[in-house]
DNA sequence: AATTGTGAATTGATTCACAGCT
DNA sequence: AGCTGTGAATCAATTCACAATT
């Protein structure tokens, strides 16, 4: 009998879980129990064999003939993508990016919260920020005192891969990358990169009739 | 023989030449003239055969031998996403996460200009934004005034289709879109998800040991 | 000698088809 | 009767292996 190892299951499975978790969200807030796989594939835009078959990858919550337990899958999914618990996420470089997502904060409602900006030049910005923003000889330390996994990392392209290398150094196991520069890391060690001008771009190469 | 139409070209292959792109323009900077499929591949974190493969779906253009010419492959990717001339883009939904983009400005040097914000609410915020904030009635106007074929959608998301049916119903082709919801859109419109949550989401379940 | 371009092989993801529960 | 769970089949993307070119 084969194992559900992490590596075998798809990325993209992972990031459907995410979606099906905010589908579900919906259903909740709407006082819907229960909902059938067809269903809750429709609000997600997939096919209900993929819904079926992306949850069998984690072990079997249905009913037969009735469907899925909302609330039990919205339980499973917070524990599978570790949202249950507010996690804590440092932001590293306070240029214009790192500034606006700071002051975002919709990250809070989702189970994480940004509890420290860091930036080179520590003085940068202050008035516009309501952060206190620390030097990066404070990153160890915060780091260890708060047990920090995951870092938001909106630095310059040319200093990205020095200050993901000291990151990782300190600790840092994921990094949500929005410098255009693809990461050289260990492993282990998990990147996720976001860049707007890509997606913009890809848009862009789209729509051109 | 077969045809390259869009469709056969995998999504994927168009989020490799943004990044692509971005390698190259590297090396321009770096004043280096000529690059091996080998070479580019490695900055760009693929295998030389896929970047290879990648570069047959649109034609032929290195020198066997010798490698590519960086300006020429420069050339054509910015032809192929559109992004050779600058392209204007509205953004609608000045909340935190809108006002955040719209104080970003990281947009223009990668050939996208936001034109124009709107609001439903159009004094909302307006102390902090030097853009003028525009009500959802003014959409119609400067849309066909500037042509716009891309939006950044940051509304709420119980607001997001809603708003997207405006927007498409005035001609826009492709919605950059933050809302955690699963657009509807007809098919010849394109939508790009961005939800930063769900990536720190998808990177907190990969760092769970 | 070096490096591209590409059919064939492989690997991975999705969808089908239906058996198995409730 | 209705709906889940899943092996098999299909479809898609990646990688291999090597012929073609400079």
């Amino acid at each position: 009998m084969k194992k559900n190892v992490k590596s075998d299951i798809p990325r993209k499975t992972i990031y459907r879980l995410s979606v099906y978790l905010r589908c579900l969200q919906r259903l909740k807030t709407n006082k819907i129990r229960t909902v059938s796989s067809e269903a809750l594939a429709k609000a997600a835009q997939v096919k209900s064999t993929q819904l079926r078959k992306d949850l069998t990858y984690f072990g079997q919550f249905g009913t037969r003939g009735l469907g899925y337990d909302v609330e039990q899958l919205i339980v499973m999914m917070g524990d599978l993508l570790g949202t249950t618990s507010l996690q804590p996420v440092i932001l590293v470089g306070v240029g214009n990016l790192g500034l606006a997502l700071l002051s975002y904060q919709g990250f809070e409602q989702e189970g994480f919260e940004i509890i420290a900006a860091f930036d080179s030049d520590s003085q940068r910005k202050r008035a516009k920020c309501r952060m206190p923003i620390h030097p990066m000889e404070d990153l160890t330390q915060i780091i260890t005192d708060q047990g920090v996994k995951m870092a938001i990392l909106t630095v310059p392209a040319p200093e990205a891969q020095e200050v993901a290398n000291q990151l990782i150094g300190q600790g840092i196991a994921g990094i949500l990358n929005f410098a255009p520069i693809m990461l050289h890391v260990p492993e282990e060690v998990m990147v996720n990169n976001v860049n707007l001008a890509m997606e913009l771009e890809n848009l862009s190469y789209f729509i051109q009739q």
